[in-house]
RNA sequence: GGAGAGAUGGCUGAGCGGUUGAAAGCAUCGGUCUUGAAAACCGACAAAGGGGCAACUCUUUCCUGGGUUCGAAUCCCAGUCUCUCCGCCA
């Protein structure tokens, strides 16, 4: 039978035999990579390759022959080598960072587009409630109550951090807690408790390296020489569980879920959302990661965001769902779909979760496989999603949930959660 | 922080400086047998990369990076990780 060629990142091979065909299913993601002279650094490469392998057998048929008369024939062949070689390394790296550069690409049917115009709405559910009031921001709110205190961060940390305090901040855990228990009951998953920090080649794994190091906080530890960073989601860190590792087809599907801090620079975005807690330097999110045979991402797909909508749903949020464009899609992803909650000071829906398939994309890139039919050894088709930003969903209570005198009423489903409350006001 | 032990294929585990890409066992796959299964027996079974339409063939890889040597899984140096013991502290 066939064997399955073995890819990392992408496939050199690939590119090469179909580069039209690979061109095209890329342009659409809105790249700045230079695709065209990957062809000759490829062929360059190639040469020196079968150049040093030729050396290589020379040398080898001397140590062999034992021959003392060639022995020192067999020293210039090593330097012959080493010559070609430093050079063959540094053109193979060249094309190693070229192509861990690329994105993931879009499945086909994914809508074509350069940014979000392009997206697609394919659900909307819940009840917009009407208020007979001038509904606040969440951070009005928070204000008012004395429980969001941004000087304070700002004294203590910087800006885009936030204290959260009293029934706001038990609030905050019992949404979190509300998110964790459905999902390790009602669908499956289960719960991790992981590092926030990660080696760089983990970063690697799930895309986050080498492309977008600007967002990522780097952090200093003693030990060792290799680069840490915190996690910018617990997705990184739930998907290279499986880094490195040959699993059996039976140990799959692989379904986590873990409450996490996540740190992001939000390099580039400096103007957009200063005001509130809609996107921090650091915030909590409950992550769902899925780990699965690779034809089964589709309807994993379908499976992980309805885990998080029925979160919504349970949580009386309204929201609707929408596919990303190709050129929306983040780097690693070949579908996303996007939850959006409605955000009443807002008069618009604002993201709340985020689920993809990444298919082997990842899995190639963290050299993760499971046996399938006959031995043959195949890249793990790998899933995220949010179930929920915990953050944003507690904006998205506070303005949903108001009443005209700036309290918070408290969902139904997270009252066995906050004993002795059912609702947040000014004490 | 101090003292030891170790890192080899999907897993367990041998390995003398020169047919060792690597014994053996397990697992897996194919076959014989069986009504079917199990057992037993026979056979196959690492990856990456290059060349070739293909049969096939070549190179590299025994934690990582250097070094010694005509030749390194095997010797030397540095690093990483794991385990055990002592101390210390959440």
């Amino acid at each position: 039978m066939k064997r399955k060629q073995q890819k990392k990142m992408h496939n050199i091979k690939d590119i090469r035999n179909d580069f039209e065909n690979f061109k095209e299913r890329l342009k659409n993601r809105n790249i700045d990579i230079n695709l065209d002279n990957i062809l000759s650094l490829d062929e360059e490469n190639r040469k020196l390759i079968q150049e040093k392998e030729k050396f290589e057998m020379e040398k080898k048929s001397i140590s062999k022959s034992k021959d003392q008369s060639l022995f020192e024939k067999s020293k210039e062949l090593s330097l012959k080598i080493e010559e070609i070689n430093k050079n063959q390394i540094k053109l193979q790296n060249r094309i190693n960072d070229i192509l861990s550069s690329i994105p993931n690409i879009p499945l086909s049917d994914v809508p074509v587009g350069q940014d979000e115009n392009s997206n697609k709405e394919i659900e909307k559910k819940g009840e917009i409630k009407e208020f007979n009031f001038v509904p606040k921001s969440h951070y009005e709110l928070g204000d008012k109550l004395n429980m969001l205190d941004f000087d304070l961060a700002t004294k203590t940390t910087g800006s885009r951090f936030v204290f959260v305090k009293k029934e706001l901040a038990q609030l905050e855990r019992a949404i979190s807690n509300f998110m964790i228990d459905t999902h390790t009951q009602k669908n499956g998953y289960t719960e991790i408790s992981p590092p926030l920090i990660a080696t760089a080649e983990t970063m690697f794994g799930t895309g986050q390296l080498p492309k977008f190091e600007n967002d990522q906080f780097e952090i200093k530890l003693d030990e060792g020489d290799e680069r840490k960073f915190l996690i910018p989601t617990a997705e990184v860190i739930l998907t290279n569980i499986v880094k490195n590792q040959i699993l059996e087809k039976n140990e799959l599907p692989i379904r986590v879920v873990a409450s996490t801090p996540c740190f992001r620079k939000e390099a580039g975005s400096y103007g957009k959302d200063t005001k509130g807690m809609i996107r921090q330097h650091q915030f909590y999110k409950v992550e769902l990661v899925s780990i699965v045979e690779n034809d089964k991402c589709t309807e994993e797909l379908e499976r992980m965001s309805n885990s998080a909508t029925m979160i919504l749903d349970a949580l009386k949020l309204p929201y609707r769902k929408i596919v990303l464009c190709t050129g929306d899609m983040g780097f690693s992803a070949e579908k996303t779909y996007d939850i959006e909650v409605w955000l009443p000071s807002e008069n618009k829906y604002r993201e709340i979760s985020s689920c993809s398939s990444c298919g082997s994309f990842q899995a190639r890139r963290m050299k993760a496989r499971y046996k399938g039919q006959n031995n043959s050894k195949e890249f793990v088709g790998t899933l995220n999603g949010s179930g929920l930003a915990v953050g944003r969903t507690m904006i998205a209570i506070m303005e949903n949930y108001q009443t005209e005198d700036g309290s918070i009423l408290i969902p139904d489903v997270l009252k066995p959660y906050m004993p002795n409350i059912d609702k947040i006001s000014i004490n």
